[in-house]
DNA sequence: AGTGCCATGTAAGGAGTTACATGATTCG
DNA sequence: CGAATCATGTAACTCCTTACATGGCACT
């Protein structure tokens, strides 16, 4: 439903061609959400037939151009007028599976959650790592993508807080006193994570 | 994708139908995301032609009850043993809307943020509210139900954590020293939602 | 001359939604 | 009796992904 409105919002600065929209999405959204080609250009079909756009002849080198309509312009407003709504949220597979997981007998949950924690752990410190290498945001493609990386992160530290919450509610559920479980050497926390 | 593990992994526990499904779906997963019949069927389906799942006629009362097979039930262990990748995490609407909005010109971003705040505060209450209402978790279900809105509390506090993060980073970039926007009565903090 | 990328598509299929059809049962 | 709910589907459609077909152009 996204990228619908968000090839939209790319014509309304100017007419483009489907690589150059697929190009100008990902270069503000970073390589974190690949958008396939071919999707483009049935989108931009279906864009077409709604009367959101228009095909504008070609451009100078023959490219086949599409232009935004005042229908398209009057779309692309009321999305960002119109707050994301978080009545019916995306479906989680995480939560999803950890409320399978606490119900199914014969799962060990805790694994579950401890697997699940090494991996979060790990995708926390490559965006860390590129932020870290990001650029000062100049351009304003800079600072779309430098916001991205941010909500990944703030994310990914949220299921990270969220899956030690669930370890710590299965332990009292289970009535088991943990031993504290000091591995050593793993990193845990997330300021480690920080560096 | 998870709901072909999750009717999976119900059917893990016994025989079912196709109502029974979406009902023990959404028991443990409240009224958050509901599940189409439909869809039940036509996973159910397709299940069956996959092998994981066979048809075992019919119960005392007449209903079409599915039975899972030795595959399915290695498909389920494979799905909990291995974590839900955060290497290409789902497309975040509201990441990718903030991000056309920076580059799109003639968008107030700042007013973008600000009403995307009030609503996720607002989905953050009901949260709240919810979890107040909630009984302590005798049964599994119920364990289930409250680490779902627990996950949903903590995604809606990340969210309102990321869009004041971005709201300050667009004043920085936009350098202009805020004057401290106290609304006064407006609930703003994440604490004061907590009660 | 061949490899590889740009460019525009189409095809097939999974996943999901809304809506409709059809019967049984239950409840006021 | 009528309305609502249970139950099992089917149909149409959007969205998204993977894969393939085709042609141009550029580089070695």
């Amino acid at each position: 439903m996204s990228i619908r409105q968000s090839l939209l919002a790319l014509l309304e600065q100017e007419p483009m061609y489907g690589y150059q929209l697929r190009a100008e999405f990902e270069s503000r959204t970073g390589a974190t959400w690949p958008l396939n080609v071919g999707q483009v250009y049935t989108t931009l079909s279906r864009l077409e037939r709604d009367g959101l756009l228009e095909a504008a002849g070609q451009d100078d080198d023959g490219h086949a151009v599409y232009r935004i309509t005042p229908s398209g312009r009057d779309e692309v407003r009321a999305w960002f007028a119109t707050p994301v709504s978080r009545e019916t949220p995306p479906r989680d597979e995480l939560a999803i599976k950890l409320a399978m997981a606490v119900t199914v007998p014969g799962i060990d949950v805790r694994a579950v959650v401890q697997r699940q924690r090494t991996a979060t752990i790990r995708a926390l410190q490559d965006y860390t790592r590129l932020k870290a290498e990001a650029p000062e945001p100049a351009a304003d493609g800079d600072l779309a993508w430098l916001l991205v990386l941010e909500s990944l992160l703030f994310a990914a530290e949220a299921e990270v807080r969220w899956l030690d919450h669930c370890e710590a509610r299965l332990a009292r559920v289970a009535g088991d006193r943990r031993e504290s479980a000091e591995s050593g050497s793993d990193v845990t926390t997330i300021e480690e994570v920080r560096r």
